[in-house]
DNA sequence: AGCACGCCGACT
DNA sequence: GTCGGCGTGCTC
């Protein structure tokens, strides 16, 4: 008998990702989970590998050695070998790619060769071209180039290593590219200064200091001008101190709930103690103190032994959150986003790991934290688009989080204000069980609402939004405007042939930023400096359209002089610890009004804010996909529910479809209305949950090659269907996707709404491999 | 994706 | 006769 094991290669394609058979050599200590060295291919090149599982054969016909081990133990445990088959199955990605999520950045490896010179080589040897590639690198001055030297002619190397004369062994590196934001600040020195220089200092004198990226954003330079100024003396760079979160140490003990909140608690912790995969839905109202659920729930949980992930939609938006959390339970604490450095990502990795750390709060990847025995995974907010990924490999974390927890038997709490319509459905169903905080932790009410027609309305606040937030400005309380993003950006038009500027990579048009005076493509990042100059009639009469926001903000100077305003904008490139002083200074009352897109809406904690405006919704509500209703609701529920979290509050929605169900329905916070009317259209309709959708995507340089692609793609995947017994499948035509082209490459994509299967996940990998 | 193998034309 | 161009097919 041999001893042999399966081995998921590093970097493997798609279409040869599988699990490749090695012989475990004699005195090895190979086991499931760790990673190897192997060789691979033709030319058995030198690849890693993570070995899934061992077995004994007798036949190891074609098989070769696992050339060495690379850990000192090994990386993955049983449940993240089972996952990364899960991961790879659903989100139909190669082993590489699923190993990605499932361990920190900072602990992958490279793999590099180390030669060494033996023997000179005879004339018999080897040919007269190896040997001269002997000699010279025999002659190289260093390591460095006789590496450089050797490895140039991959034929000649192989003789060398064959006839002895060099030897070949592996290296392993640790990867260390820690990413932290660098900040600039001005030294004071002075110095003769090209124009792209002196647009920088200029505004480093203006601002004080910035990272590094919002630099090359306000000044439209590259990173090359900066470094300029560092190396020249006038400016100087350090790395950004991560904001101390001020943490407020109390004992979950402490933490009283209300008699609603309680009987809850007591209903969950039910669930979490019969050690069952289960699944509970917390439908709780805006303000209704989740949150303080969630911590008595952690609480218990510890207390039985078993271990807790917490997953929060947006870690920018919620650092209360997380300072909550580490606030009643310190240490057992471990933070987990994309956000932190790849040193603190490994440490916080470790720490969960080896059982230091008990509670993995964080994004999407915090889904992957390796805890054993979970006893409960959360989800807070589970309908946020963010728990998608939207890059491969395409997981949803809460299908993960549902995985999980069938294998730890544990509880999985979905909570949110407006649960998504897929969940709604299945505590209906009996699949998971309900719970409900309909009341306001602290007794405050729900905002009082208004609609306002904006029928024959000219400007882009009514009169009676006017008159509120001037009387929140005499009583010194605060006001949130939210601004649909569609419509309130501002783009560049010739007068005379009516061209607006575009994208040169993608198809859409640029738009303008006031801050540096630039064009900016929100897709691919290009950008240009603002001239207005026509390229496709040479006219120099360029004006800017598009007015949302110009209005908006004219109109504001006029009606609230003197108001101190914060503007908050996803699209700007502010680092990530911008957002969080910016918000902090809003709930300190450093401002009056907030005025941002979607990304104000929700989750944040604002005392002071006793009106919210939602200006102009109706372009989120037509947005054309069968979510668009789902996600106004949400929206709109969310930020009223911003309003009066302490003194009581109002919310006036503009639109100018007053009369419309669903506007009513988030206006009367009434989910369960909302609920009945859409799950009816999904049911008529077949979407979401009565079937499931997969959305195939084609991209290529030339737009007429992506679509036969995506065409025969198509053909062949209903030709196999057609073959396939019992797959109950819709398959739609390819079409252009609504933003043709991103990054210079056309796109088109195909529709099929189906069941995702193991079934159907087979017939799309296969016709990949067809294709 | 690499990388080797193989077949063909151009050259010392 | 040998070198190197690229088309084809495989990866334990």
């Amino acid at each position: 008998m041999i001893r042999c094991a399966h081995v998921g290669i590093n970097d493997a394609a798609f279409a040869f990702d599988r699990a490749y058979s090695y012989i475990v050599p004699e005195g090895l200590d190979v086991s499931a989970g760790r990673r190897v060295v192997v060789p691979f291919g033709r030319g058995d090149r030198r690849r890693i590998g993570i070995v899934l599982d061992t077995y004994e054969s007798e036949d190891a016909e074609g098989m070769k050695e696992i050339s060495s081990l690379i850990d000192s133990s090994d990386l993955l445990n049983e449940e993240q070998l089972s996952l990364l088959e899960r991961i790879k199955d659903t989100a139909m990605c190669t082993y590489s790619e699923a190993l990605r999520v499932l361990i920190p950045p900072g602990l992958g490896v490279d793999l590099s060769a180390e030669y060494r010179l033996g023997e000179e080589p005879g004339p018999d040897d080897c040919s007269q071209k190896a040997r001269d590639l002997y000699f010279s690198a025999l002659n190289a001055e260093d390591k460095k180039e006789q590496e450089l030297i050797l490895s140039s002619d991959k034929t000649c190397l192989k003789e060398l290593t064959e006839c002895g004369a060099v030897t070949v062994t592996d290296r392993t590196k640790q990867r260390i590219r820690d990413k932290t934001i660098t900040m600039v600040r001005l030294t004071g020195k002075e110095k003769a200064l090209s124009r792209k220089q002196q647009a920088v200092a200029d505004i480093l004198r203006s601002e004080g200091t910035l990272s590094v990226s919002e630099i090359c954003y306000l000044a439209g330079c590259t990173v090359g001008v900066v470094k300029r100024l560092c190396t020249d003396g006038v400016a100087e760079t350090y790395e950004a101190e991560p904001i101390p979160v001020q943490t407020e140490r109390k004992d979950p003990a402490d933490i009283t709930l209300s008699a609603q909140q309680q009987k809850v608690y007591e209903g969950i912790s039910q669930l979490i103690d019969k050690r069952e995969p289960s699944a509970a839905l917390l439908h709780g109202v805006t303000g209704s103190g989740k949150t303080l659920v969630y911590a008595k729930l952690i609480d218990h949980t510890l207390s039985i032994g078993r271990n807790v992930i917490v997953l929060i939609p947006e870690i920018s938006l919620t650092p209360q959150t997380v300072s909550r959390f580490t606030g009643l339970f310190g240490d057992t604490v471990a933070v987990m986003h994309s956000g932190l450095t790849l040193s603190s990502r490994s440490a916080e990795y470790k720490r969960l790991r080896t059982g230091a750390a008990r509670i993995a709060v964080g994004t999407r990847s915090a889904v992957f934290a390796p805890l054993e025995n979970i006893g409960l995974i959360i989800i807070d907010e589970e309908g946020e688009h963010t728990y998608r990924s939207e890059s491969n490999p395409r997981y949803s974390a809460k299908d993960i989080a549902a995985w999980r927890c069938l294998y730890n038997k544990a509880l999985l709490l979905t909570g949110s204000a407006t649960p998504s319509i897929e969940s709604y459905y299945s505590s209906q169903c009996g699949r998971t069980k309900l719970f409900e905080l309909s009341e306001r932790y602290g007794g405050a009410g729900l905002p009082k609402v208004e609609i306002i027609d904006t029928a024959g309305l000219r400007t882009s606040l009514s009169e009676r939004l006017v008159y509120e937030v001037k009387d929140r400005l005499r009583r010194g309380q605060q006001s949130i405007l939210l601004l649909n993003r569609r419509g309130y950006h501002t783009y560049v038009t010739c007068t005379s042939c009516k061209e607006t500027l575009t994208c040169p990579n993608c198809s859409i048009a640029l738009t303008y930023h006031r801050k540096n005076n630039r064009l900016i493509c929100h897709y691919c990042g290009y950008s240009q400096s603002f001239v207005p100059h026509c390229p496709k009639c040479g006219s120099d009469d360029m004006i800017l359209t598009g007015t949302g926001t110009q209005k908006l903000e004219e109109e504001m100077a006029e009606h609230f002089p003197g108001a101190r305003i914060l503007r908050m904008d996803a699209d700007t490139t502010l680092s990530r610890f911008a957002y969080e002083k910016q918000f902090n200074a809003f709930r300190r009352g450093e401002y009056d009004i907030m005025v941002g897109t979607q990304m104000i809406a929700k989750g944040l904690d604002f005392p002071l804010v006793t009106l919210v405006g939602v200006l102009n919704i109706d372009k989120a509500l037509y947005a054309g996909d069968f979510r668009s209703f789902e996600r106004t609701f949400s929206l709109i529920t969310q930020v009223v529910g911003r309003s009066g979290r302490k003194l009581g509050g109002t919310a006036l929605i503009q639109t100018a479809n007053p009369d419309h169900y669903i506007i009513n329905m988030a206006a009367a916070q009434d989910y369960k209305s909302f609920y009945s009317q859409e799950i009816a259209i999904r049911r008529s309709m077949i979407y979401p949950p009565f079937c499931d959708i997969c959305i195939i995507g084609f991209s290529g340089i030339v737009d007429d090659d992506v679509e036969d692609a995506a065409r025969k793609f198509c053909g062949i995947l209903r030709e196999e269907a057609a073959k396939r017994e019992k797959m109950p499948l819709h398959v739609y035509d390819p079409a252009k996707c609504i933003l043709e082209r991103v990054n210079g490459r056309f796109r088109w994509r195909m529709i099929i709404k189906c069941r995702n299967n193991p079934a159907f996940r087979q017939l799309v990998g296969d016709v990949r491999r067809i294709t």
